[in-house]
DNA sequence: ACACTGGCTTAGAGGTTGCTAAGTCAGCTA
DNA sequence: TAGCTGACTTAGCAACCTCTAAGCCAGTGT
């Protein structure tokens, strides 16, 4: 019955595990960076090109206060920075960018669209994150620093 | 001043992005199944290994209400199952294993903590995930379908 | 001078997430 | 049969997330 399912479980130098604690853990302190739903919503929206308040406001469906607060927190944080403009015939506003920082949360963010799209949204999504000129769809991908695809059952965890 | 930072900004079919709205973005019904920090935890642990009740709460140190909400919401969603076993001179436990739904999310927490590493753990992780017997680190990158690399300024949004 | 607009902020309420402390319960072990 | 242990559950509470509704303020446009 249970033939068809997938069971991971890394192998290596921490087996067993006991002993050692992931109070460390990257994911953890990225987490707290990120930590809302609304966070996630606004950088997906910053990927999407996204530059003022109102757009953030009217793309991610969220209520001003959040979409501010949320604002605020990922610039303080320096994944977005403010960028003051103006256009003719407007006063100064600020623009909203993605920083190096905030930008380097795109495989993250594809890859749980991607994990979204096929096991979570009833008859997949409507937007598309393409290749630009091959226009083959991209996803995130496990590759080890030779450049080998990674299968789940190649991992090994490590000591550093 | 900031000719350093780097702006990404999707171009394609779908700018200008007015009148469509993202309430089948594939990212958030992710997150609505992942809605939290301490399911990421929790998932974390499956990937490391763990199959018990007292091992999931040890080791992502949360408490014992907490990890019992999240392994049963994380079954009911199909992340995880549940499988009696049978220790010699012990009575029937339950231990939790990935399910392939759930170890698909594989991705998306190598991402994130790849995006910790980098921007916001002090002095770096105490672990790493290698790729077996070549010992290389695993990353999660964006790959098209041709497989080719994909940088983040070769990316285009389009409608489905 | 006055209204309007974009970009927020404030106030208040309801739901969610997390904690600690204590209790429950099934099935061994003595 | 009585106690122990692992795996939870329940109760109560503080903090956080999100919402609606309303207010504020700088700078145009009339």
């Amino acid at each position: 019955m249970s033939e068809t399912t997938t069971t991971i479980q890394m192998t290596g130098a921490l087996e067993p595990r006991d002993g050692w604690t992931a109070d460390r853990c990257p994911m953890a302190h990225a987490l707290d960076v990120v930590r809302n739903r609304s966070a996630f919503l606004v950088l997906r929206e910053a990927f999407y090109g996204a530059t003022r308040f109102d757009e953030f406001v009217a793309r991610t469906e969220l209520s001003e206060p959040v979409a501010a607060a949320r604002l605020r927190e990922l610039t303080d944080a320096g994944l977005l920075e403010r960028e003051p403009y103006r256009e003719p015939g407007q006063r100064t506003r600020h623009a909203y960018r993605l920083t190096e920082k905030g930008a380097d949360l795109l495989p993250a963010v594809v890859a749980l669209m991607q994990w979204g799209d096929k096991w979570v949204l009833p008859g997949g999504a409507r937007v598309e994150i393409r290749h630009e000129g091959c226009g083959a769809p991209v996803t995130a991908e496990l590759r080890c620093g030779h450049d080998h695809a990674v299968g789940r059952d190649e991992l090994e965890l490590a000591r550093r």
